[in-house]
DNA sequence: GTTCGAAATTTCAAACTTGAAATGAATCCG
DNA sequence: CGGATTCATTTCAAGTTTGAAATTTCGAAC
């Protein structure tokens, strides 16, 4: 195709390839110091941020995952004792889930390494680079 | 953490957020469009590139996959009739993985529309945009 | 040439993921 | 009100993905 094309084909394998191995490593990580997987981490830290609890249609929204996917996340790391869901009061369809106390220990625990692994993988960057690289991809995702 | 932590996590996140949505997309074109998935375009996509063939070695290691996933995948295709594994002439350990001519004719036929729908998803980024993340992240990645 | 560690692949269980269908509940509107 | 549509969630089958174990082969050091 044209010449733009060709470029943006070119950037979108090194996005794709560079996160990738980003979250292989985090998978790594997470997997061999806190025996949990990348999924489970990133539904703790979606409750994380919003402690007063999510429904699962937020929660697959915010992750990009499908409903079912949220749903086998949320049952695992409920009969793990790592997250509660808490019908809601004004809709009888809808839950809201939550982190326990455990879950919330856990993930801070995770969180902190969680950090320092993301901040190793990109130190190579500039600080101005990686503030170029945010602005950039906010603006391709203005919708 | 430290400020320059805090801002490689914002970057990893839309970076992250970014990657999963044009996925998304892309699995949606090519489940729509030539009913197959992200995981046997990428593999073909790999094998188009090295037409004269290449080991699952190659192959899991080019794709960010483990050597488990590439040989369930390259299974699939061949059981359509897209791919074919040759043994290694020289190492019996090895084959060759290659595309047939109707594994190449399908994947032309899927590239062409998955270029465009790459540049339909970059299309609100400047071509200097575009350059500039490429060019930031080969740096993140030298090794 | 034997032996031993490394390499290439497959197999396997468990987990993840999707998209579609099913269920039950809320809402809209005539 | 009553019917239709939409919404929130779960269930399900099929496919993907991982990491570890098993198998077979290679290659190098003796």
């Amino acid at each position: 195709m044209t010449e733009g094309s060709k470029r943006r084909l070119k950037m979108w394998i090194r996005l794709l390839g560079v996160t990738r191995r980003a979250e292989g490593e985090l998978r790594e990580y997470l997997r061999l110091t806190h025996d949990t997987t990348l999924p489970r981490f990133d539904v703790m830290a979606a409750l994380y941020r919003r402690r007063d609890g999510l429904t699962m249609g937020e929660l697959s929204r915010m992750l990009l995952v499908s409903n079912g996917n949220a749903t086998v996340v949320v049952d695992r790391l409920e009969k793990d004792g790592l997250a509660r869901r808490i019908p809601s009061e004004t809709d009888r369809r809808a839950v809201s889930v939550v982190l326990t106390p455990e879950g919330l220990a856990a993930f801070e625990a995770q969180a902190a390494g969680h950090e320092v692994e993301v901040t190793r993988l990109f130190a190579r960057l500039s600080d101005d680079d990686v503030d170029a690289i945010t602005d950039i991809l906010k603006r391709a995702e203005k919708t």
